[in-house]
DNA sequence: CGATCATATGCCGGTGACTGACATTTGTCG
DNA sequence: CGACAAATGTCAGTCACCGGCATATGATCG
């Protein structure tokens, strides 16, 4: 699991980089994500501004690297899918994101939720989460699109109403979370599997909602 | 429909506005979003940077000015929509879109689908204009779940979804706007209705890949 | 109509995120 | 060890954004 097999300059490089993840997450927890300065970041690190952005594109981008880490996983993931068979409905959006959860490197969580908690109280975070996730979303309905043709927006709509159903399990996780801290450690990924359960399976609820007109 | 029963101060304030709002579209569309320069823009309209950022809270907010307004119609009309009948469905987020559409002032399909245009090449313009709606989403919720307690996930993922359709009718109304352009002006709200009813009639269509589970 | 007051605006200086150009260090590999 | 490439550092500059304070300009009332 660790970095074997790994030249001395990447080895480095993963360090810098995961040390500067780390050095953010904590200032920002800390003092502020608008309040800590960049400078007091690449300082704790012993790196320069400009080595900063060679890593990361912006302030928001390092703050929100766990997630961007999850969306990665997701996408590839996506992409080393076999094709369904004919017929079939096409790719449970669902699993895949629950393969994707499974497969991040231990301590995965415990920044996820520093991340998410960091969201919940910096709007410029929230622009950005969602943005990507945005940009995730065409990546894959692109991929969708590929096999059902003329179906992108059936599969748009599908993909994005899991997507609010994960956001909403993600929120409920990390409230539980932050209420449980003081008595454990709080990160779970277990609890997170079961609110994603949770939400997932109320999308066949949402049905009755869309189709009762009156 | 003009400003009658304004006092000078108000009418100069929101002639003020507008020209900001007009000459940031304008120069952005121009130059693009991040090439032209605050600076431009005030000196355009013959107001100091500071006054700017009076009406205006980021370079972003000018140029989501006419989405914003949109959604400041769109909350106002769901607060002052009366209780529905007792069992009967939720409100129809679809047919309060339609009402707040139409109660936008003349030329504003024209701002909008600027607007829109801007977004679609500026990822900042995006990660604004999602987080904005995710805002609205909150308040919405937090108005519906007032009705129907304990319903909040339901109304919440059927909200998004709704939102979702927007999206898309908006991207291919903007798209099919851009096309026809040089035809004629291109900004036809009649056009925005059709795209939305379209999206809208694929929401049923959803059920299906999400209830089909092999 | 003019005095007074509230509000809108302008000016100034500062901070901090981000960038391009160029010099310097540091693994890599023959 | 020596040459090459990749990573890092330095520096100066741009630009969005903000607090504080002075100024101007509608509103209001005697």
């Amino acid at each position: 699991m660790t970095d074997t097999g790994l030249t001395l300059r990447e080895r480095k490089k993963l360090r810098t980089r995961r040390a500067l993840v780390e050095e953010a997450l904590r200032l920002f927890t800390e003092r502020g994500f608008g309040e800590a300065t960049l400078d007091e970041v690449v300082a704790a690190v012993e790196v320069s501004q400009r080595t900063f952005f060679r890593y990361f594109s912006s302030k928001e981008d390092v703050a929100l690297a766990p997630e961007k880490e999850l969306w990665a996983a997701y996408v590839a993931e996506m992409e080393r899918l076999p094709p369904p068979a004919e017929g079939s409905p096409w790719p449970r959006f669902e699993e895949v994101l629950f393969t994707a959860v499974a497969g991040m490197a231990d301590g995965w969580e415990r920044r996820f939720l520093v991340s998410r908690a960091l969201c919940d109280r910096t709007p410029a975070l929230v622009a950005h989460s969602l943005r990507h996730c945005a940009e995730v979303t065409d990546r894959v309905v692109a991929l969708a699109g590929r096999r059902s043709r003329g179906d992108e927006l059936r599969i748009r709509l599908t993909l994005e109403l899991m997507l609010a159903a994960w956001r909403w399990a993600v929120h409920q996780w990390s409230a539980e979370a932050a209420a449980s801290a003081a008595a454990h450690g709080g990160a779970d990924r277990e609890a997170l599997y079961a609110r994603m359960r949770e939400a997932f399976a109320a999308l066949p609820g949402v049905v009755a909602l869309v189709t009762e007109r009156g």
